[in-house]
Order: C-alpha cells, then structure tokens, then sequence
DNA sequence: TATAAGCGGA
C-alpha cells in the first residue's frame, strides 16, 4: 500500500512537464525524468540503495573548489526585491547573472549567501526556479538545506506532488541523503493534508536513509498510524521512541495515550496516565484524561469513567470543553439525566460555555430519558439564542419526534434543514426511512430510498440495511430478498458496501462471492472489508476460509488487530493448526503488536488443547511475569483450561494461588 | 490532542 500511496500523489508525466506554474528552466535532464521519479517512488525502498548512485548532475563536480564569499558586498535586501519582480525563468537568470562566478572564481555568490537568499523566499514557484539556477546555470553543489526550503515552500502552497518529486529527486539523482528537516516537514505537511498514507509510507524511506526521528516527527507518525486505524503500528511507533530512549513529552504521551486507548488497551493506557507520566515528570492535562475517559465510555464502562472523572476532579486537574462533553454522554448512558442535566447548565460558571457538541448530548440524554419537552425546549432555545445548528442537531431531534411518535414533524424538520442549507446525510435518510417504516408509511419510504438510489448519493451499508429491515417488519420478505440479491450486482453502491451488509445478514455465500469478485479486481481498500468477512466465516464455523481472507489481507499489506488475531488463533485452533497458530502468536508480537489478554488466553488454550503441557506452563511463567496482564483473569484461564483436559490437581492448585493473591484488577 | 447523530440482531 505504501507504494501505491505516494504514487497517487504523482501526476501523468506531461500534466507536470506542461503546467504552467513549472518554470521552464528545468530542462530535460538526463537523470531525472518524471518515469524516473515515479518508479522510484514505485519502489521506495530499491531506489534507496540503487538507482541515482552514479548518476547525479554532474555538473557540480566542476564547481571551482574555491568560492569567494562576497556576502557583504551585495544588498540582499535589493537583490530579493528584484527577485520578487521576476516572473519568468529568464527574467530570474537576468537578475542572478551578473552574480555568475567568472573564470577566476571572482563575483560569485557563496553557497551559504546562496542558500540565505533562497530560504527568505517565500514563494514556491521562484525558490523553486532559484534552485534550479543554482544547481543547472551556476553550478552550485546541491545541498540539503536548499532543498529543504523549496520543498517547506511546496507544501506550505500545497504542492504536493512537487515536494514528493523533490525528495525523490534529492535521493535519486543528486544522491543526497535527505535529513530529518526533510522528513519531517513533509510527513506533518502530508498527514495534515489528510494524505496520511503517503505520510507513513516515507517511514521505509526514512529508515533507509539512515534518519532517525525525532520526537516530533515519532509523534505525527503514531498519530498518523492511529488515524489511520493501525493501531498496532502506532503502538510499535512508541515502543520504537522509548527504545531510542527519547524521553517523551505531554504531546506523545497524549499520542500514546490514544493509540492505547483506540487499539483497546486501557489498562496500559491506564498504567501511562498513572504511573509513567509522573514517573517522566510530565503532569497529565485535560487532553490525557479526556482520551481515557471516551475510551472507558466507547467502550460502555460508563462507571469507570465516572471514577475516573472524580479522580481528575480529586486532583484539581482542570476541565475542559471536551471532558465535559464526554461526560455528559456518560452521564446520560447511565440514565443520570439529572447529573448531565445539572453539568451542562454548570459549564457557563466553569467558563466553558456549552458548544454544538454539548446542546447536540445534551438533547440525546433528554430524548433517552423520555423527556421530549426538555428537549424541543433546549432545541427552540438554541434556535433563539442562534447558537449553531448542525446536521447532527436535526438528526438528533428527528429521532426524538419520531420516538415520541410525531412523525409528521420529523418530516417536517428535514425540510426544515435543508430550507436552512444544512444538507441531510445517510443518517438522515435511515432516520427518516426506519420513523416512516415503523409509522406504517412503507410508499413514503420506499420512494425516498428508490430516490435516493437513483440520485447517485453513496448508499452506506446502514441506510440499505434499514430499508432491507423495513420490508421485513411489514412482512414484505420477498421485498427484503430483492434487496439483498441487488448486491450481488451492485450499482452506484461500492462493492465494500455490498460485502458488509450482505456479511451482516450473514449471508455467506452471497458475501463469499461478491468478496471474492472484489479482491480478485483489487476493488477492497478497507481493513474493515476484511474484518466483517472474517467474523461473518468465524460465526458460522467456516474456519477455512477465516484463513483465507486473513491471507488475503497481509498479502495487500494490512496489520491485523488484536482481536482479529483472536479470531484466526482460534480458527487455526479448530482446524488443528497449532504451529501455524504459534508461529503467528510470536511474528505479530515480534512486529510490535500489542495483544489484548484475549489473544493470550486463546494462545493458553490452544495449548491446552493440543496437550502441549510444557508450553503452557512455559508461556503462562511468561505472562505471569508480565505487569499488563490482569493475574486474576490469568488464573482463571489457566484452571479453566487444566480442567478442561482432566488435570484436576493442577486445576486447583491454580485455584489455591488465586485465593492466596490479592490480586485488584480495576481495569 | 479528546467529544455529538442512524439499523438490527447476535
């Protein structure tokens, strides 16, 4: 994936060559075609080692070895004014000549002066035409530092596949090592860009040029990998950091925090918020709780969170806008109305006046608890008060109407919106579909869904499946059917779409064939793909083929997560492939993944399972010894599974342990 | 650098 990433960047050939903002004094160079450059970035790390060496601007190598400094003589002042003028190629060398070295070197601007001038120019276009001077008309040597400020430059101007040309032009034809500067401003450029992976597909190529991050960049990456839903990967990122023993700061603790927290891994997560960074003497902020804290509640331990919240409030540690938030959400999943109620009219007095995010949680605690005049209320009043309304605002409150069975107003309100220019999205439509389904209004539906279909809107898999679930209710199967049998030929839905609901419905051969179609054309570009075919074959035991699609997925270069470890450790099991299952158990965490206990416990009884007593007792001393393994659960596992093959005095012995520690798990 | 909205049934 890497590869084709940076690719994607890379424009035709000609669409470069002939833009008009590329100053034409780039010749045609020998060494650097945009074939070249593309095929280096093709193959990032071959072009490491091979390519450019030998072939270079030779140029340089005639550069006079001795170049008199005349900083002082010239007005570099004057001189970038009249840079500035120019807007040609030619104009720009007929400014630049007079400053041409002759034959005894004299009038010669010295690199440094060079590179001087170069970085006060801000503009792309003419640092970019000022390197080219300097590198094909006055034969200055190449160097990192002028290249660094015309690729700061690109990107700044969003030039993207510009700074991805250069880098590569750097490495293949002038065969410069590019520096952390380099790396750096480009991956944070790139990942704030949203291209975050063709951020992350230069870390090979930082590697390979011997450039080790700094803690900056290790920081953007593992942001990036976690973005980017590789957990594992960002995770692998932090242990590579604390290898390197660069001590972390708040900021990559918060990075870390996250990733922990978004791969599952609370208790580490928790273990970092608690014990490392105060150990590191970096004092947790609100950022560091706020993350934990929506972690305990996307993951329904809505009672932890709260313990946790009075942890923060017992260590005076300030509130933000995004804790209270979060809290409000608890506080509603707990049907503590009453507590959200009461944070929510609190914020103002903590100077933390309410956001749209706060009204929109606030308005989904009330419709929850039922209390529907609470919530037009708080609605009419944000009207009032024209505090901004958003999609999420309507559909909010077109769920409430529809809950309180007005589903004549719920109607009313998306035209409201889109009267108000706030465009309704799938979540709208499925809202709508599934209150008109459950009102009796099947034509209403179905003729917005048909409308919607032929309008070219992107179908997700909700929204179809919420059609599919109407039909059903209304005791129209055939009608259902009709539609799960339409994925099987999509069209105007992608493909990934069509998986997913039809492995939803658990429709397996129906899935196993569209799913096939797809990768054989290359057409699954999502993990989450992958992921709902492997639980659709682990749910109905079809274990073969959980192996296959898990092969299918490293063979395009996807990480698997923890839990999908899980799934094929035991699909291995079912199928008696225990070394095959150990051999994965080892290379996913030799690559740094972090496993969830799941994975270790299903690696405990696989063991267990094959009688293999010695290595069971082998890796359960392992996990014994190990600090992020809760040692209660770690027993019961393992008197479980002696149990289960008949070794009783072992069995209780476990037992025995277990009463004697005072083993506390808290998360 | 964290936060809000949809289906439905396992």
């Amino acid at each position: 994936m890497p590869d084709k990433a940076t690719a994607i960047l890379l424009p035709q050939p000609t669409s470069f060559l002939s833009s008009p903002c590329h100053p034409s004094s780039r010749p045609v160079k020998p060494t650097l075609t945009w074939n070249s450059i593309v095929a280096a970035s093709t193959h990032p790390i071959l072009s490491s080692t091979g390519g450019g060496r030998g072939g270079g601007r030779d140029v340089w190598r005639r550069t006079p070895r001795n170049q008199h400094y005349v900083d002082r003589s010239v007005d570099m002042d004057a001189l970038l004014l009249a840079l500035s003028q120019t807007t040609t190629p030619e104009e720009l060398h007929a400014v630049m000549s007079p400053y041409l070295g002759t034959p005894d070197g004299r009038h010669q601007l010295s690199p440094r002066f060079m590179v001087s001038l170069l970085s006060r120019e801000p503009d792309w276009r003419r640092s970019l035409a000022l390197l080219d001077w300097m590198l094909d008309v006055a034969s200055y040597p190449p160097s990192i530092f002028a290249f660094n400020v015309v690729l700061r430059n690109a990107l700044r101007a969003r030039q993207f596949t510009l700074a991805l040309g250069l880098l590569h032009e750097m490495r293949l034809s002038l065969s410069l090592s590019p520096d952390a500067v380099t790396y750096s401003t480009l991956v944070s450029a790139l990942g704030q860009a949203g291209h975050l992976d063709a951020a992350l597909s230069l870390l090979p190529l930082l590697d390979a040029d011997g450039v080790s991050p700094d803690l900056p960049l290790l920081t953007t990456l593992i942001d990036l990998a976690r973005k980017l839903g590789d957990h594992s990967k960002a995770l692998s990122l932090f242990s590579r950091l604390r290898r390197a023993r660069v001590p972390p700061d708040l900021i990559a603790f918060n990075s870390a925090l996250a990733a922990f927290a978004s791969a599952g891994l609370l208790r580490d997560a928790r273990r970092l918020l608690f014990d490392e960074m105060p150990a590191a003497g970096v004092a947790p902020d609100a950022v560091s709780y706020s993350t934990l804290l929506a972690a305990l509640v996307r993951r329904r331990r809505y009672l932890e969170a709260l313990s946790l919240f009075s942890d923060m409030r017992a260590r005076r540690s300030p509130l933000d806008l995004t804790t209270c938030n979060v809290m409000l959400d608890a506080y509603g999943q707990l049907d503590m109305a009453r507590e959200a109620d009461r944070l929510f009219w609190s914020m103002g007095r903590l100077g933390l006046p309410p956001s749209v995010v706060s009204y929109n949680t606030m308005l989904r605690v009330y419709g929850d608890a039922e209390l529907f005049g609470e919530a037009i209320h708080l609605f009419r009043l944000m009207q009032r008060k024209e505090i901004e309304q958003n999609v999420v605002t309507y559909n909010t409150m077109i769920r409430i109407y529809g809950k309180s069975l007005e589903h004549e107003k719920a109607g009313n309100l998306v035209q409201e919106m889109q009267r108000k220019g706030i465009h309704p999205n799938a979540i709208t439509y499925s809202t709508i579909i599934s209150i008109w389904g459950r009102a009796g209004k099947l034509f209403r539906a179905a003729k917005l869904f048909q409308k919607l279909r032929s309008s070219g809107v992107e179908i997700d898999p909700v929204l179809y499946q919420t059609m599919i679930a109407v039909y059903e209710r209304a005791g129209l199967v055939g009608h259902a059917k009709r539609l799960l049998h339409d994925l099987k030929h999509p069209e105007n839905i992608p493909k990934g779409t069509a998986i997913k609901i039809l492995a939803s419905a658990g429709r397996v051969e129906e899935a196993a064939w569209v799913f096939r179609q797809a990768v054989g054309a290359g057409e699954v570009k999502d993990i989450s793909v992958f992921r709902s075919m492997m639980d659709l074959f682990s749910r109905n035991r079809k274990h073969k083929n959980v192996i296959e699609v898990f092969e299918k997925m490293r063979g395009q270069g996807y990480f698997p997560d923890s839990e999908m470890i899980a799934i094929i450790l035991n699909a291995y099991g079912k199928l008696q492939e225990f070394d095959r299952a150990a051999a994965l158990y080892q290379e996913m965490q030799e690559e740094g993944c972090v496993f969830t206990d799941r994975v270790h416990f299903q690696m405990l009884s696989l063991l267990g399972g094959r009688r293999d007593f010695k290595g069971l007792e082998a890796l359960l001393e392992r996990l014994r010894d190990d600090p992020d393994i809760d040692k209660k659960e770690l027993h019961l596992v393992a008197a479980g599974i002696y149990e289960r093959a008949n070794k009783l005095d072992e069995a209780s012995k476990i037992i025995a342990q277990i009463k004697n520690s005072n083993a506390v798990a808290f998360i």
